[in-house]
DNA sequence: AAATAATAGTTGATTGCGTCAAGCTAATCG
DNA sequence: CGATTAGCTTGACGCAATCAACTATTATTT
């Protein structure tokens, strides 16, 4: 907890002066910060209320009323009033104020991927990532995009990796389950088959945050392994649109049914199967990872209904 | 480079809200924003002389100046003429100063560790793990702390996972390699002596930036593997750190030598492994993941002179 | 060695930001 | 219907940020 701490606030006191120094240059554009992120809010929620804005913002509504006026009066937008509501007035862009937006927009870009010069692609990608992920996990979530895609070189053990860290953490298992999941990963890449088998990864703004994948196990029959979600990730259908796709995939290689192994523990993953229409047809408890463990075998017949 | 412009220019808005909504809190001691940064900075830096405050805060002159005489005024610090150099003085707190300091970071401690509440063990970790890699990344690297640890679960298929991204980045090498980790790390969980074999990986303020393992190849022979540094972590030494710890080890174990596999396009590496005494005793040309490798085999002997 | 430039700091002036308070009209609630 | 709330404006005040002018000291140049 101190750790996390202690890495939150030399991030903040680091990131106020970088976020200093590269705003200096665009302040070349003759436009105040606030000025700036107010036009910005404006041009992206246009027709919007001043209040709305201060929300946005969180702007003192004073403020906020003189540096509209001052838009105004410069040209840059226009105020209609509402016909649900007198007191207040929509504000929208003129055509000078999109092209205000447009040249901000530009050098704010421009002064961005200045500070980006001298990193190579690998640190670019880290680098955008790992602040998309700051900002999932502050709660920064809607207006996010996930994408599912097929697997790329390296994210097979990296759901190995995040299994086994996500499975320690949460349930404390031990070595023998690291073990396992290798294995498994190491069989799909290497009896990998393109058409009858496949590996997805979810990404939240192209950000890794779930994987999964399809594995042939004869006598048309496929069988789901390694389901995860990262925690920061959940609780937005994640898991169901991997699971969905997974199912449409063995659908459509002619398949005639989709197994699983899960286990009692694993409520949120289980309610996802029984959702899509799994059936559990087995149970048994383990012993091998540390604890007991509840194993149960579900399965989806495929050839059922359109 | 579309996408990480785009995610740094999110997350900059983002963050200015998010900071600007946190700060309303540590306001709460009275304190502006700029005050607080300067107390902070005479605390961690004092006796400390004006112009370094500016150069650190990207303050001006004049207003650092009234700011300094403000806390002067209020019995805050002292200044002290310096005897090298007439023009300056150097800043130190009073015990007044020091109080109101730690009051100051006490607060913000607490208002940092309230945005935290809700947040899991994966989350937090994830969390300060990102934040303090956007750190590495846009170059705050001095003052950071490397470790290097044993090895915990999901750092082996971890360390596979990257490797499989890093040489697909920077030279392009195919599925085939990716298994071959895959098998390597899978081996080394399977038959993990301890106190035979080891493996390390290299943090950066708690940051994993970086891995190496040994295995035990019979007859008093240990091999290096796997020997990789992330992108933005390159240009510390860490590799040096990783390779030397490896030594250590080995020696420790008694082992007679120490072999390594590496490529001739591997320069920095391979300067690593020059440095530390090993020497190449086998160049042969593969053909294996894509492109044509030049392989080098490297030994070290561990029973000459002390 | 003298002239020049650079460094460390102070002070004044101006502009705009941030916040609080007062006040207006219109909408909503009981 | 009266009271309260929401949306917005205006005034006032302290501070921040920037530019410029200025002193004193130190470093550099010729």
């Amino acid at each position: 907890m101190q750790q996390t701490i202690d890495a939150i606030r030399t991030f903040n006191r680091f990131y106020t002066r970088h976020i200093g120094a590269t705003e200096t240059d665009f302040l070349d554009s003759q436009m105040s910060l606030p000025e700036a992120r107010l036009l910005y809010e404006i041009a992206s929620h246009q027709p919007v209320i001043a209040s709305a804005l201060g929300a946005i913002l969180n702007m003192d509504a004073g403020q906020l009323s003189r540096l509209v006026a001052r838009f105004e009066t410069g040209g840059w937008i226009v105020r209609k009033p509402l016909e649900s509501d007198a007191r207040a007035r929509a504000i929208a862009l003129t055509e000078d104020g999109q092209a205000a937006y447009e040249d901000l927009d530009r050098r704010q870009a421009d002064a961005v991927q200045q500070g980006l010069d001298g990193l190579g692609i690998g640190d670019r990608r880290a680098l955008s990532q790992a602040l998309t992920t700051v900002r999932l996990i502050l709660g920064d979530g809607d207006n996010t995009r996930l994408a599912i895609r097929t697997f790329r070189p390296g994210d097979l053990p990296w759901i190995a990796a995040r299994q086994s860290v996500l499975y320690k953490d949460e349930h404390n298992w031990s070595g023998a389950f690291e073990i396992l999941e290798c294995e498994t990963v190491l069989a799909f890449l290497k009896n990998y088959r393109p058409g009858r088998e496949q590996c997805w990864i979810a990404e939240l703004d192209d950000v890794p945050v779930g994987g999964l994948f399809l594995t042939d196990e004869g006598d048309d029959i496929a069988r789901l392994r390694l389901l995860h979600v990262e925690p920061f990730a959940r609780k937005r259908g994640i898991g169901d649109a991997l699971v969905e796709r997974c199912i449409q995939f063995a659908g459509d290689c002619g398949y005639h049914e989709l197994i699983l192994w899960t286990q009692a523990v694993l409520e949120p993953a289980r309610r996802i199967y029984q959702r899509r229409g799994f059936i559990r047809f087995e149970q048994a408890t383990h012993h091998h990872f540390g604890e007991p463990i509840k194993g149960e075998m579900w399965r989806l017949d495929l050839r059922g209904a359109p």
